[in-house]
RNA sequence: GCCUCCUUAGCUCAGUUGGUUAGAGCAACGGAUUCUUAAUCCGUGGGUCCCAGGUUCGAGUCCUGGAGGGGGUACCA
């Protein structure tokens, strides 16, 4: 008999003494979280009476009494379980057919055992949901990569660290969002279903709406939207959102990852570099707690062998001095860029001039990039949506931030020149390239020929910011569901067969045409 | 896409130059146990060694192909 059959024995017999082994248990609603009552004074005379829910994750069993352990998002606490403390049969019942992984609702008393431990002594328990598979050791976790990745839920049962990655990531964004709001920025969602993919040079996903028969694709950048909003008179504007790329998987890259995206008008690429830098000073200080060391500076984390240091003023360095640099190599001239790829084996062939400087600054400088830099003064060819910088119009009025040899923000002055836009869009359809836009947005030209004020906007890679303030290698440790490749799940749970109104069906076929929680 | 490494019980892992019936801990099952906490003690069951071929008297182990995953690389504002 295997460990699902001996479950479902157990769940019968919870069944045959009475107990619903999924009931709606909100009688549960007023318990207190597990680490407030375990806080709570367990030496009052007389005892304090608790409402604890939970998931059992050990149990001590000694034939008359036993001890459970009882996990809720909050904490733990140990349960005491005796036959005599609980209602008629109750406690043979648990006994007989208690899983760890089962849920619990539980009536107790604050006290403690002889050892000195808080513990709740049980005068009532209530099964509240039946475990039917076991979760991984506790103690040994869960280690295996894909696992974790494709079962995130037992990942998350067993494996605290895991969940407390995910509870920063939360208060990450939630610190961002109000550091936003907090300078009167104003959130906004805007599609992520564009009829042209535009704002960043990337592959689309491509979809198709039925009724109106349109080719659609999953939105590769929010930007062009967002600037739109400015020319409505949106002054601060931010999204928070999902971007989709059709590229390649890395520890660096997935398919979708989320974009903190800000657009602040009367304001140049110089204020953004400026905000950024007190941002994310912060979020180190406030956030990145598990990514450091006993005497680590706060505003530091640790990534493999490096210590990497957000406070303030981050370097700033401009890309030609960077690549003449680490490259040797003068961006300015076109024979200089092409004795590098030459030394560098980069094939030239079929590459455009500034795809090819960017493949040099690749392969040279982003790995020296390990402290928190803001490279400035690209040339305006990667700039499509940027302004030139007045002093020197070779270069755009841009920056991109990097950190650990990764690219983790990028900004500039927006170009707000109808017409100057339209060229460089123009262009951009000439190369006929998948990764940019197959057609002229004329919507957004548009827009901007009825003016848009002088602004600036950044990108900001959450995914990747999480990964520096958690010390985490791979992107996938930061994404709740990261893409896999789907293989297929045996069925071991069949559907209750017979009759419909018997109880062992109980409430199961109520939502049968599928209609789910969501508005409608 | 290419290179490379990994895949053994529910989980964490052993498994020698190819050699008897593939092991351990935890989990599970039966029993004992009224203060344990990785409880303890006695006993028991549990394997598509990722899949399919091949070599061999004999394959978890060697070879070929495939699948899934990790890393690298390519691609990637």
């Amino acid at each position: 008999m295997d460990a699902h059959q001996e479950r479902q024995d157990k769940r019968e017999g919870f069944r045959q003494a009475g107990h619903d082994p999924y009931p709606v248990g909100s009688a549960w609603k007023g318990r207190t979280p597990i680490a407030t009552v375990a806080a709570g004074d367990a030496d009052a005379d007389p005892p304090t009476t608790v409402l604890v829910a939970g998931r059992v994750t050990a149990r001590r069993d000694f034939g008359k009494v036993m001890f459970l352990d009882l996990r809720d998002a909050s904490g733990r606490i140990q349960l005491y379980l005796q036959k005599k403390r609980l209602p008629e049969d109750r406690f043979t019942t648990f006994r007989d057919n208690l899983d760890l992984g089962d849920f619990l609702g539980v009536t107790g008393e604050l006290g403690r055992t002889k050892t000195g431990e808080i513990t709740v002594f049980a005068t009532d328990v209530e099964l509240l949901s039946k475990s039917m598979r076991p979760l991984p050791k506790e103690h040994f976790g869960l280690a295996d990569t894909e696992t974790r990745y494709r079962q995130r839920y037992a990942d998350l049962a067993v494996n605290p660290e895991t969940g407390a990655r995910f509870r920063a990531r939360s208060a990450l964004v939630s610190d961002l969002r109000a550091f936003l709001t907090g300078l009167d920025f104003i959130e906004v969602e805007t599609p992520t279903l564009h009829p042209i993919a535009g704002g960043a040079t990337a592959r689309p996903f491509t979809t198709h709406h039925n009724t109106l028969d349109l080719q659609l694709y999953l939105r590769i950048a929010p930007e062009l939207y967002l600037k739109r909003l400015l020319v409505g008179g949106f002054e601060r504007v931010f999204e928070i959102g999902r971007n989709f790329r059709n590229e390649g998987l890395s520890p660096k890259h997935n398919p979708e990852f989320t974009m903190l995206e800000a657009y602040w008008a009367y304001h140049r690429a110089d204020d953004w570099m400026a905000a950024t830098e007190e941002i994310l000073e912060q979020l180190a200080i406030r956030h990145a707690s598990v990514a450091r060391q006993d005497g680590d500076a706060e505003t530091s984390v640790r990534r493999g062998g490096d210590r990497i240091d957000f406070k303030r003023p981050f370097a700033r360095r401009t890309y030609a001095e960077l690549v003449a640099e680490y490259a040797d190599t003068n961006i300015f001239d076109p024979a200089s860029v092409l004795a590098a790829a030459e030394r560098l084996g980069i094939e030239a062939q079929g590459k455009t001039p500034e795809k090819l400087i960017d493949a040099v600054f690749s392969a040279t400088v982003e790995e020296h990039l390990v402290q928190p830099t803001f490279v400035t003064e690209f040339p305006i060819e990667m700039c499509p949506l940027a302004k030139a910088r007045p002093e020197d119009p070779r270069v755009g009025d841009r920056f991109e931030l990097f950190v650990a040899g990764m690219e983790v923000a990028n900004g500039f002055s927006e170009l707000n020149d109808p017409a100057d836009q339209l060229a460089r869009f123009e262009a951009q359809v000439a190369v006929k390239d998948e990764e940019l836009p197959g057609e002229v947005d004329h919507d957004y030209i548009r827009a901007l020929s009825y003016g848009m004020p002088p602004a600036t906007g950044i990108g900001i890679g959450v995914d990747r910011l999480v990964m520096l303030m958690t010390g985490v290698e791979t992107i996938r440790d930061v994404i709740l569901f990261p893409l896999l490749r789907p293989v297929a799940v045996g069925d071991d749970e069949p559907a209750p067969t017979g009759t419909l109104d018997g109880d062992a069906v109980g409430n199961g076929v109520g939502n049968i045409n599928g209609t789910g929680n969501g508005t409608s």
